[in-house]
RNA sequence: CGGGGCGUAGCGCAGCCUGGUAGCGCGUCUGCCUUGGGCGCAGAAGGUCGUCGGUUCGAAUCCGGCCGCCCCGACCA
């Protein structure tokens, strides 16, 4: 094992991390030498960050491997014509980066390799007895984020595990994606990630169901919603809660239209002289899907999920609705907005409202509502029903009697059953034993690799530094001889020779600094194991045992330290698949 | 895209309001000193003040355009 040493590695320390960087990795990841930014979204990985990275690409290529999944490497350019057969050059809208070439044809950088392996798969696979076929690769993205942030939680460039699998039917893809979902389990669970594994929302991907894999940090961009007593988790994009039954008054008769003067809000209905509680309101909220209007109806103490009407749409991108949109189509402006008897656009209704009477919401008319409206006759004649609200913290487990907890968390892996949207698209069929024509039956499988990193930090970091797990650390060991004396010097140079001897990765701090300086470096890089090696120490035979996430510091025999270095590094390391 | 902030030495910042000398801390280099938690002393190097234009005798400072970066709301590994 080749031996480091810090006086000729680059490893560029701060001891201030850049105002800019907000969330504990980003800046920890700055400051102890690991990235630097060269555009937004944009990082230089340095040799520290590279030796993670690589970690933890051997321990996806390990469990990918294990279930039988064959690696590939394909272009990150691709032509257009690709993805112009699958309709995904429009949708993925300006989310992609586009180029042309010197003769003027378009291409774009890879967001992903759906169209790209199932190509392959369609001049390829001819038979269902090719099938099942699980490809990867490990490559890199190019995503022209809106708003790259918080280090490399967010970026345009990034490093991305993806897999896919083509079977020659439903069965098939289920056994296909319980592997990979095991596989997934493996591979988080050796990055000393703790996550959980969540129902989320397909978006641009399509496909009928679709799990996140999600690690539970206030540095995260998504709320899951999950239940403490049973299994039930699920990104609140998808999440979806018991309400409990709210008890109408009767109410006979049409809606009747009253006056609310300069009412453009739920909270100034609710105030006096109307009193019209918010859980008696209909919110109604216009929102364009892939162009074309449509309503939105949540209960007025709700909020729309716009993944979720965008999933009730079918639409690749919803958008809310400008008021100057608005207007002409219902005139009126919002605040007194209505669905009933509506018809210009489709309406969808959340069920939280579906069986209520008596309600009240907008005339369609400024400064009129309706009230007395019963939202199946006055609203389901024309309208669907379908999920639209938030779940919110403290409402009822949809599974069991619990309550749902919900908290921000940061989506490192997810994993999809593509179905035939890919296959047909592309034409990607196999011939069946019966002799008949079939589309491949796919999935993909995404895992985000610097992500891994990130979160690996978000997860395990102290005030002095980072806290790497052995496993994806970018060093098991670091010795530091505490001085410039011969004898020292000697005695570091040995220990670390035994340790690389023994299979443990060393960073060899011979830097000629203060001891002070190696302790701040050694603690912010987070090397798991430091063994330091001290005049007082050494007159005993003895340096120093201390392990990054603990306090304790023990005297170790100079001779003994290599086994026992080595033995902690194959404990941690264990897992591995044969 | 909507809203806000910033751009001055490698890093962190002051100076700008009220135009005229570009400054501080850290880091770097040299020497001495020190050697168990980012020591101490002395000296030194290092800046087209993001960029283009305007106003002015004179612009880091005032005005305008552009570029870049960060943050807050809608997208994803």
């Amino acid at each position: 094992m080749p031996v480091v040493r810090a006086s000729k590695a680059f490893i560029p320390t701060l001891k201030e991390a850049p105002t800019d960087a907000q969330v504990a990795s980003h800046r920890l990841l700055v400051r102890a030498g690991f990235v630097r930014q060269l555009g937004a979204g944009l990082y230089d990985y340095l040799p520290l960050a590279k030796r993670s990275l690589s970690k933890i690409e051997a321990i996806i290529r390990q469990e990918m491997d294990a279930i039988g999944a064959q690696e590939f490497y394909l272009p990150a350019l691709h032509p257009a014509e690709i993805w112009r057969e699958s309709g995904r050059w429009d949708v993925m809208g300006d989310n992609m980066f586009r180029l042309k070439d010197r003769k003027g044809g378009d291409y774009c950088l890879g967001m992903t390799h759906e169209e790209i392996f199932t190509a392959i798969a369609r001049d390829e696979l001819r038979s269902y007895r090719q099938l099942p076929q699980v490809w990867y690769q490990i490559q890199t993205k190019f995503r022209d984020e809106p708003r790259p942030k918080s280090g490399l939680l967010r970026v345009r460039q990034f490093t991305m595990k993806d897999a896919y699998s083509f079977d020659v039917d439903a069965a098939g893809l289920d056994r296909s994606y319980d592997d990979q979902r095991g596989a997934y389990e493996r591979i988080f669970s050796r990055c000393g990630l703790d996550f959980v594994a969540v129902q989320a929302h397909s978006g641009s991907m399509g496909g009928s169901g679709s799990q996140e894999f999600m690690v539970r940090t206030d540095a995260g961009e998504d709320l899951v919603a999950a239940c403490p007593k049973c299994r039930y988790a699920a990104n609140t994009e998808t999440a979806t809660s018991r309400l409990e039954a709210l008890p109408d008054q009767p109410w006979e008769g049409a809606p009747e239209r009253f006056a609310t003067p300069g009412v453009v809000t739920i909270e100034a209905l609710q105030r006096q002289p109307y009193g019209v509680g918010a859980r008696r309101q209909l919110k109604t909220l216009v929102y364009l899907a892939d162009g074309r209007p449509v309503l939105a109806v949540v209960r007025g103490d709700h909020d729309l999920n716009e993944a979720k009407l965008q999933t009730a749409t079918g639409a690749s991108e919803v958008r809310p609705a400008h008021p100057e949109e608005i207007l002409p189509l219902l005139g009126a402006r919002p605040g007194s907005l209505g669905a009933v008897a509506f018809t210009g656009a489709p309406v969808f209704v959340d069920p939280a409202v579906a069986a209520r009477t008596n309600m009240v919401t907008g005339a369609n008319e400024d400064g009129f509502h309706l009230r007395g409206v019963d939202v199946k006759r006055d609203l389901l004649g024309h309208g669907k029903v379908a999920e639209l609200r938030t779940v919110k913290a403290g409402e009822g487990c949809p599974r069991c009697d619990g309550t749902l907890d919900v908290f921000k968390a940061l989506e490192v892996g997810h994993i999809f059953k593509l179905g035939t949207k890919y296959s047909d698209a592309l034409r990607a069929n196999v011939l069946k034993a019966d002799g008949v024509e079939t589309p491949i039956v796919m999935g993909s499988y995404g895992i985000g690799v610097e992500r891994i990193l990130a979160a690996a930090i978000e997860l395990h970091h102290d005030q002095d530094g980072i806290r790497w797990p052995l496993a994806i650390a970018p060093f098991h060991a670091t010795v530091l001889p505490l001085g410039q004396e011969p004898e020292l010097v000697q005695a570091a140079e040995q220990v670390v020779a035994a340790l690389a001897g023994a299979g443990v990765e060393v960073l060899y701090d011979d830097r000629d600094e203060r001891p002070g300086v190696k302790f701040k470096d050694a603690d912010l890089i987070g090397i798991p194991v430091r063994i330091a090696v001290g005049k007082k120490g050494l007159a005993q035979g003895q340096v120093e045992w201390k392990l990054r996430g603990s306090k304790d510091v023990a005297l170790v025999p100079l001779a003994e330290v290599a086994a026992r270095a080595a033995a902690l590094v194959r404990q941690a390391t264990a897992g591995a698949p044969a």
